[in-house]
RNA sequence: GCCGGCGUAGCUCAAUCGGCAGAGCGACGCAUUCGUAAUGCGUAGGUCAGCGGUUCAAUUCCGCUCGCCGGCUCCA
């Protein structure tokens, strides 16, 4: 007779076999109805699993993670379902959970529309009511591919066929089976919030070579009001969004006439300024020289580079002079020539060239995306040279450096990614071993929790990624160290080593920012583009309360603008209109600090300071101002220092 | 590049079942001289993305091209 173990460590006694459901009904009548399914001895599996042996056993409700991943798995099911009813000739292809939702993959001869959406909605509603029960079944491999087969259902014949396993498991609720690992709710009526948000087509099993099926993506939550709170931060994303914001706070624009190609405005270009700023004095700390290669060179350097070979696809070419040339996708031949000028000692290493260098690379058209996929960006490369025993305490070196951007200074959170060798790889597969090894060492001496990301790295060796979160949660990948044996062979590059004989260096390529152009893209997203003193394009605007008080308020800007105080940026509203209009201005363009100023300053020689977030802080002298604001710009603080205060 | 959607004033969006295109915000002008999120009145602003076709007539219907948006693939 079954012993159960709960997680608490307390045991219950059962004379006979019960179903998890009855157990969860016995403990308690607001547990069962928040259960979604059951771990046994830690595995997941459906509430109407019968325990008949000793286990141990956790019930998983909806408020959990794991949970809420149950439910939406269902949900994808119920949406199949949906489809099935109302699309007879449908072919299911794949349906799972991701982040924030589900999908699932159609075959239909014809695309779904966002009308078609709610029909299909108001069909789950229906299956929903109705309450099936969802049940599973355990088939053999070779009896699953016949029946799929029957029924016309080739992609799960090919999911079934790559299968390791002998059996496989079926799940139905009303008239729709699936082959699935489960578990599910106990039935469809359980499904109370969810929501269909947008269709889009996705190859079958992410190959474009393979046909493109319809997907369908939908959310669901335990609760409507969680549902609704996910569709209000949806929307309130899009107010964060850096294209909208760029054109709103004017940084930046796109043109028809250069696709992928962005213009920055003069706002824009002091985000950038201030950025390239701290990152030459970071860069001056931690021992690297600045070089600068050009934009196009000679095709047989990029034939020597194996470009040519590995990377054409994404390359544009010009001729001078009958001459082909290529305009460089990656700075890195341009910083391999810096290094061959000459020869090299062992002392000289490790060699650390750095460069803001403008590459271009023909991206796809329909994976273009504001600043965050363009096609020509300015990368913060940099290329270090090293001797083999140094590899470590480099790699090392740069974590630390992209660690120390991101997190300390910018409050960023990312991801890691160790990217491996893919196809189209230059190089044999010991060499690509050694450097993987050497990157993963790196990253677990630094104790970073990372993921593994399969054939991705470049084609001249893998790569560490670290990638950040846009306003929508979608990431992309900013900085990235890669370790590279192969130019160093191509290019024949050599050192002197203390023994007086050539050797061959080892070269990292690497970036902290990425691409500048995504960096700030990623950055107006993150500060929904209120920027810190620091980064702000106007950093104090003077709002005179009268035509009468113009020239107290020119006496101001020209006060804190004085050099020897850090170039402060201020600007005055000289619009002949009412203060609460100004200030309202003030709040929009996201200005840190307003300046208002009148008769009571003129008398006291003050300045009344509203900071954006904090509101009214008072008079204060405008000395007093510009040692604050400039301590908060020095310090680039991301909170104004007032705030604790307040 | 692929699938789907979209393209009207600087921005956000109406309208025309084929018959000379409209609002709010913004810009500009005048009045107002104002104390912490929108003062009032007025004026200008559009080859209805581009090209071609159908038609007496096309912003509207059809085709192509370009661009944008959401995905897929790809990537900093």
């Amino acid at each position: 007779m079954p012993v159960i173990t709960f997680p608490d460590g307390t045991q219950k006694h059962y004379d006979s076999p019960k179903s998890a459901m009855q157990i969860a009904e016995d403990i308690g009548p607001r547990l069962a109805k928040a259960a979604v399914a059951v771990e046994i001895d830690g595995e997941l599996k459906d509430l109407n699993c019968v325990v008949e042996n000793d286990a141990a056993i956790r019930i998983v409700t909806i408020d959990e993670p794991e949970g809420l991943d149950i439910l939406r798995h269902s949900a994808a099911h119920i949406m199949a379902e949906a489809v099935q009813r109302l699309y007879p000739e449908v072919k299911f292809a794949i349906g799972p959970t991701i982040e924030n939702g589900f999908y699932y993959d159609f075959d239909v001869p014809k695309a779904f529309s966002s009308e078609d959406l709610v029909e299909i909605e108001a069909e789950m509603q229906k299956i929903i009511q109705e309450n099936y029960e969802f049940s599973h079944w355990d088939l053999d491999k070779s009896a699953a591919i016949a029946e799929f087969r029957t029924k016309g259902e080739d992609y799960k014949v090919e999911l079934i066929e790559d299968m390791e396993d002998e059996h496989v498991r079926l799940y139905r609720q009303g008239d729709f089976v699936d082959l699935c690992r489960g578990p599910h709710i106990p039935s469809t009526g359980r499904l109370k919030a969810f929501k269909l948000l947008n269709v889009a087509g996705a190859y079958w099993r992410g190959d474009s070579s393979r046909p493109m099926l319809q997907r369908i993506y939908g959310t669901a939550f335990a609760k409507q009001k969680e549902l609704d709170e996910h569709l209000h931060r949806l929307e309130e994303a899009v107010r964060r969004d850096h294209r909208r914001l760029g054109r709103e706070l004017d940084l930046f624009s796109l043109h028809d006439e250069g696709p992928g190609f962005p213009f920055f405005h003069p706002h824009g270009m002091i985000l950038w300024a201030a950025l390239e700023d701290f990152w030459r004095k970071e860069h001056r700390r931690r021992g690297y020289g600045e070089i600068k290669t050009p934009i196009a060179l000679n095709e047989t350097l990029w034939r020597q580079s194996g470009h040519w070979d590995h990377y054409r696809e994404n390359m544009y070419f010009t001729n001078i002079d009958d001459n082909a040339y290529a305009i460089k996708p990656m700075n890195c031949p341009g910083s391999v020539l810096v290094y061959k000028r000459r020869m090299h000692s062992y002392r000289d290493l490790p060699l650390r060239y750095c460069e803001l260098g403008l590459v271009h690379r023909h991206e796809l058209s329909g994976t273009l995306h504001g600043l965050m996929r363009v096609r020509s960006f300015h990368q913060d490369d940099a290329h270090i040279f090293m001797t083999p025993d140094q590899i470590q305490e480099e790699i090392e070196g740069v974590i630390d450096f992209i660690d120390y951007v991101y997190r300390d200074v910018l409050k960023l959170k990312y991801q890691v990614e160790l990217s491996t060798k893919p196809d189209n790889a230059l190089g044999d597969d010991e060499i690509w071993e050694l450097a993987t090894d050497a990157l993963r060492q790196a990253i677990e001496a630094k104790g970073l929790p990372y993921e593994i990301n399969e054939g991705d790295g470049a084609f001249y060796g893998p790569k560490l990624d670290f990638h950040l979160e846009d306003s929508l949660g979608r990431t992309w990948q900013c900085g990235t160290i890669q370790l590279d044996f192969m130019f160093p062979e191509r290019f024949e590059l050599t050192y002197v080593g203390e023994d007086g004989k050539e050797h061959r260096p080892v070269m990292v390529h690497r970036v902290i920012f990425g691409a500048l152009e995504r960096f700030i893209g990623i950055l107006i997203e993150h500060f929904a583009g209120a920027f810190p003193a620091w980064l702000a394009p106007v950093q104090a605007r003077i709002i005179p309360v009268g035509e009468r008080f113009m020239d107290y308020a020119e006496k101001i800007e020209q006060e804190l603008t004085e050099k020897g105080y850090g170039d402060l940026r201020v600007e005055i509203d000289t619009r002949d209109e009412k203060v609460g209009y100004k200030i309202r201005q003030g709040q929009v363009d996201k200005i840190p600090y307003m300046l208002v100023v009148g008769e009571k300053e003129i008398a006291n020689d003050t300045v009344a300071v509203r900071h954006r977030k904090l509101g009214d802080l008072g008079s204060m002298s405008i000395s007093c101002f510009k040692a604050l604001l400039a301590n908060e710009v020095q310090s680039k603080a991301l909170e104004p220092e007032l705030a604790s205060e307040k």
